[in-house]
DNA sequence: CTGGATCCTGATGGATACTG
DNA sequence: CAGTATCCATCAGGATCCAG
């Protein structure tokens, strides 16, 4: 809330909201893998700390990427489900599978 | 260099190369505007702090996204050029360009 | 002046333990 | 199951410094 974007770019803009090393993956399950509860993102094979997860779940909801929809009373639960905005990311996720197929592949990390 | 990928998925490692708030802008500012010498790149209009230009520069070139081509002796200077795999990111960064025009324009950042 | 390197401080990441 | 809390390590960001 309330922060400002980097610059009118809009792919500097699209970086402040999905630009780190989890929000897109937590994207991707959702999308692509159909996950919904919290415990199945958690238990990706990338195995995301349980606090990073629920951060970046709020943020997502926050900015209408995902929605959270109740599936039972007592305990509350939630899915959390892509909006239609949250699908338009699709497209770069497909674009960075195909990136890391072509390139990444057998490849050592650098970083 | 030593350091393993977080999964096999083609996804998780582009992440793991790229999945950062300055990297993609870097390559942006490469491929899309042409950028080459060093103050180039820092005077983007998101003002990149230069001890993040230099270590995102030395990472793309580290992991063959950029190379570095001497253009000027005494002192050495070089440009930094997008190699094919740099140029391969594109489609990443012209699909968040997409998603960014299309969603985020006059939106309140949230994060 | 260009191309960085260094330093310092606050923010973020990540592992694990704990709670409703 | 769905998160919080905690603690420590690492990174970001800004300022400044240094070498060619």
């Amino acid at each position: 809330m309330g922060v400002t974007y980097r610059s009118e770019c809009p792919i500097a803009r699209t970086l402040d909201v999905v630009g780190d090393k989890w929000t897109l993956l937590v994207l991707r399950d959702a999308l692509v893998f159909g996950r919904k509860t919290f415990a199945e993102f958690e238990h990706g094979r990338e195995r995301i700390p349980t606090n990073l997860l629920a951060d970046r779940l709020k943020r997502l909801v926050d900015c209408g990427l995902l929605k959270k929809v109740p599936y039972q009373e007592a305990p509350k639960r939630y899915h959390y489900v892509p909006t239609p905005e949250g699908e338009a990311v699709l497209p770069v996720i497909r674009a960075m599978k195909d990136f890391g197929e072509k390139y990444l592949e057998g490849k050592a990390p650098v970083a």
